[in-house]
DNA sequence: GCTGGGCGAGAAATCGATTTCAGAAATCGA
DNA sequence: TCGATTTCTGAAATCGATTTCTCGCCCAGC
């Protein structure tokens, strides 16, 4: 490495001991005037940067923390991994990302990493709410926080409410007119999928409703699953007259089965789905629950760094809204304007 | 942290010293079969881990490779990290992922982090050809790779031929029957955008036709930008009989666009676009320049792990080639079969 | 005038690994 | 059998920072 600037040669350009340099940069009060000057006039003259290697392995503690997950591609969470980096960075920590693809496996592995490399904390979307393991993280005694989705252990997490959302949004379908409604829903053990699948149930059942359980099919939360599954409720002879779709690819998958039906929303079914997805610009525009990803970050980000400054308080679980989002798709009278 | 296992304690298990142990890990040769034993006993039984901060302190060379992407919410660069992890595990590297969202700033944060963690190498899609600084991890001598587009700094690089590529497509356009053809560009200062610019211009002039500059209008590589150059190509009187997307956000603007002004491909006109899209599910199937994105990534983590080995030869840029994909989008048979 | 307390700065220990160096044991050749 | 060489192992130095320990100095209090 060419030549590094060490903390030693700051020291004796400024001709302190190194003990001062570190005393200096670490914002120790008893420093004399004086000497901070010349420390700071070497530091500048050499360009100098701490080794983080070297200053990690003496406080035993890295400022880097890991978000773990679970689909890299799906645009959710883009934003979401902005507000943890912009709150992460405005307390001196940077953040390393991590896709685990749904895979337990890779899952595992980077919190693997994650311990060997004694991150300061982790921020995880788990691919599983029962099987997933953090009891190495545990162990190392590094904390962490899920966020959208919960697991079994006794750790913060931050997500929305999303029994309620799925509810409001298969609520509305009824109100427009619906009342064969099915759910494309997500995989078992996941606890978003579980909770939107509750939320419709509890829509069906306040509306007076029979669930019917040939109107519920598990997709896997991406694009082809919930192709096939919106097939299958597409193809029955007493086709719904409404759909809701528990993610955003997901839907994306419905309305690709839609479209090879020749099928279009609002006129032949009603449509609703889970996520944020300007992205995909479609047409029609999209009735969606929406969250707020942004915030999901910042909130799971502060409540890491509560921890990491050694809070030992009970895991709190943060639930924000999910607001319902009416748009063309399940508005037949917006469409007939 | 929760009383670690060091190099000691095994040391002290298997009854030899800590040189000892490292060498058994580090596959030294020179060390007695039963030493070696009773070594591999105590690290299982332990559960021992070596501290990566204290090795890479001492070997000064850590086993990380940054990987810094223009856009994180663009699938095109989802496989592509794939290819990289695949790549790096298998050589014992961990990746870690930033996201410079195309933003000069937060990819020099991030160029500077890499520096400062003193990572083996770093694979770099540049927000800009020209004003991308790479200067410190020079000075760090800490190899890099270009991926995606170049830069004008003398490091390897890996991309598509995206000149043939856009001229390929473009050319097919007007064998399908376009005359007039109209391209949404990208950023003047993004390589690829250059290069497919200059493709579809190539195919106009093969063709013998004139490069109407009416007909050329700069988007930004995202969805909004295709949207608003769409628009404008749209709203001529003398409206194209084609589109050419110069990538796959912008193509989904386009889209959107079309959709607003109830046109649709290829019936009122002839629309293809560079990157793959099968994340989204668009009716009809798009005809699309599809790039080889997993084995980019596999073969700049080539590239930079023989770099990181010590490779000094000049520069080595390898480009891969980017195949047409004709579908719906662009062909009036195949539609009216 | 002497002692004790407080403060500022440097010397040295420390974090946990790797690697050099040196010494003991084993092997080899003559 | 003896010396020279090789092989193996452990002690100690090292990487670059932080932090404890220690010491000298100054000032207040008696």
């Amino acid at each position: 490495m060419g030549s590094r600037v060490t903390i030693r040669d700051v020291a004796a350009v400024a001709e302190v001991s190194p003990a001062t340099v570190s005393r200096v940069l670490n914002a120790d009060q008893r420093v004399a005037p004086e000497l901070r000057e010349r420390v700071l006039a070497a530091v500048e003259r050499l360009g100098y940067r701490p080794n983080s290697q070297a200053r990690s392995l003496r406080t035993q503690a890295t400022r880097v923390i890991g978000l773990i997950i679970s689909d890299i591609q799906n645009p959710f969470f883009t934003s979401l991994v902005r507000g943890v980096e912009d709150t992460a960075q405005a307390s001196g920590y940077s953040v390393v990302l991590a896709n685990s693809d749904e895979d337990l496996g890779k899952e595992q592995q980077y919190l693997r990493v994650a311990a060997a490399e004694q991150m300061a904390g982790v921020i995880l979307s788990p691919a599983s709410s029962s099987r997933t393991r953090i009891g190495e993280l545990v162990h190392e005694e590094i904390p962490v926080v899920t966020i959208d989705r919960r697991i079994a252990a006794d750790v913060d997490s931050v997500a929305v409410d999303n029994v309620a959302g799925a509810r409001r949004a298969v609520e509305h379908l009824l109100q427009t007119g619906a009342s064969r409604v099915g759910i494309i829903a997500g995989p078992e053990d996941v606890s978003t999928a579980a909770d939107r699948l509750e939320g419709y149930r509890a829509a069906l059942r306040a509306a007076g409703l029979a669930v019917d359980p040939e109107l519920t099919v598990r997709g896997d939360f991406r694009v082809d699953g919930g192709h096939r599954a919106a097939a299958r409720l597409l193809d029955r002879p007493d086709r719904p007259d409404a759909l809701f779709a528990a993610n955003n690819l997901m839907l994306i998958g419905t309305l690709d089965a839609m479209a090879e039906r020749g099928l279009t929303a609002p006129a032949d079914l009603l449509l609703a789905g889970f996520d944020e997805m300007s992205w995909a610009g479609f047409a029609p525009p999209l009735t969606l629950v929406e969250q707020p990803t942004y915030e999901i970050g910042r909130l799971a980000t502060q409540l890491l760094l509560r921890r990491i400054a050694g809070g030992t308080a009970a895991a709190e679980h943060v639930v924000l809204e999910a607001t319902l989002k009416v748009r063309a798709s399940s508005d037949l009278v917006r469409r007939a304007v």
